[in-house]
DNA sequence: AATGAATGAGCGTTCATTCAT
DNA sequence: AATGAATGAACGCTCATTCAT
């Protein structure tokens, strides 16, 4: 069962840094199989096409992050504590593989149309966390949903300075400082 | 000096609505004339390639919001007065021209880079608002960046959701409460 | 309303003279492009599709050759009269366009699926023939499909014999011949 | 000696039947193997090349037709018996293995060029008994060519009508009429 | 200003075939 | 005998752009 050869993750690992380069319409199936050292008709035997990649580093990544993010919830008792081990989730999680998250910021646009009810999602926990906060009256009361934009952009927006190059110190380190700020936005 | 026709605005609507739908690469230079109802070539008379036009929609909106930001900020005093009045700017902004909003959000990762640092920018006026309330003692102290990017990201991230539909108010109906929030996070 | 060059039609002599050359299949567009003296790109100016080209090809021969026979039919009375002028029509039509002929032969396996009910066929001319010549009691009774077989066979194969060199002469000057040999096997 | 498997039977007969239905150009080596339940490796156990594939197809029950056709020629005496029982072996060949007919007749197109004049043929068979009957007046003079085009197409096209499902009857069931419509074309 | 035919480069994909295992 | 990853070449097609009209 074990996988005779690497191929297929190195072309997903190629492809996931040519696409937070410089785009996945951008990057060509040349561009990805020369930088892994195949010809272009190999690359299709590990995926179907090219868009058939894109989704599956994307789907892949989303559902496996969803997941530990809500384990990590489950680990916490009230709001608080479970958005800062959310939100040091979050920041190690870029800093232990930037591509992959910026690739999640990326995609967005054209990947997450494909998210089906069906899958797990980072956002639908984080809603969840919020939902069950103004449950228990420890979350501001009104739309869940523009709460849990809030708490997001946060999150996100500082990634993306980083990846900009507006922020020098790991993400990690402003952990606590992006969690408090959340509590102060969401708690009673 | 008029010009004759209109032939060049009808081709940025009308890119700018495509560019949003389907993002600038999937949007090819006969998607555009024909819905404009203009020939291919055509278009080189107003734009000298796609990449130009691409750039122009972005670059001209881009400095236009900046110049209409600081215009609305030096009308208030304050941290507290200042950052509402330029979140109920944002929100007005997204509710007038969603697809020029939605625009100036999805070309962040392919136009973004071309900004110039003598360009006004509507991030640095943001910035800026904060490292004087900082200077004033309104805003805590730290990192402006991280600052920045975190109320930036309450502001961004409530106009994606709202373009995912996932909130199903005006934005304009929401600043006030984005603003407090944005407040609670900043002020001392 | 004439067109201000001669490309498209020149592209389908081209094509009609590599298809039956080579089959359908193993024509490339770079083949017939190169055979044309333009590059791949213009070909689809004319035609949509390598499928649209083989299919223009095939249909609108197919239809103006029902016309003519359906037209020269009409002008003689008897099976005799009618079935001579038609296969001397096939004949005619084998000696002006050999290539046209012949691809509408070798299409029969892949472009003749797509002819609908609704267009004019040539062998359905010849079965009205031969319906009517039955009704009038000049043609042996029998499935007319059968019949239709027969005498349609005799022709095309005769025409397939030229095509492969077995035959010397033109077709026409044997027209009489098969004509006489359709009326022995189908008169009463 | 005896084969351990019978890959090369079922390689055979998939390529066929998928032949048929598609094409030659249109089936692909990965379009057979997946239907025997082997991989594309595999079939270049057995043959050596997809062209030879379809060649020993062609070839191999050509020959054994021709053989066939001759055989049951030879034990007839006279044009009329003896283009009788061809015809009900042409019948019969199709009703029994109605892939393989239509394979036949589909790679004329492909395939006939390869035959080499040392090759038995059906048609030479059918070529020999006119002209042996021409030879014996039993047949109209003329040129042998024609005639064997002649009743060549009226056996092939009923069968070309009964692929497409135009006529109901097996072939077996008109072989009669066939015949006897051949006798009249050819008979003094 | 606008047309529309044409270019030339590149795209995603498929294919027959090979070969180490 | 068979696997399945890989090759290398070709394929149909689209694209941004140019230019004579």
């Amino acid at each position: 069962m074990a996988p005779r050869t690497d191929t297929k993750e190195r072309i997903g690992r190629a492809a996931l840094a040519l696409f937070v380069e410089r785009g996945i319409a951008e990057t060509s199936i040349r561009d990805i199989t020369a930088a892994v050292g195949i010809t272009e008709g190999a690359l299709y035997r590990h995926y179907r096409s090219k868009e058939e990649l894109a989704w599956a580093l994307y789907g892949e990544s989303f559902e496996a992050f969803a997941d530990e993010l809500a384990r990590v919830r489950a680990g916490e008792t009230g709001f608080a504590a479970e958005i800062t081990a959310m939100v040091r989730t979050f920041c190690r999680f870029f800093d232990r593989d930037p591509d992959l998250f910026s690739y999640l910021l990326l995609a967005q646009h054209s990947e997450a149309k494909k998210v089906t009810s069906e899958m797990k999602s980072p956002v639908a926990v984080l809603r969840h966390c919020i939902i069950d906060g103004q449950g228990r009256g420890e979350v501001r009361p009104g739309d869940p949903e523009v709460m849990t934009a809030m708490l997001l952009g946060m999150v996100l927006q500082t990634a993306v300075s980083k990846i900009y190059g507006k922020i020098d110190s790991d993400l990690s380190a402003l952990a606590d400082e992006v969690a408090k700020a959340c509590v102060r936005v969401a708690a009673v």
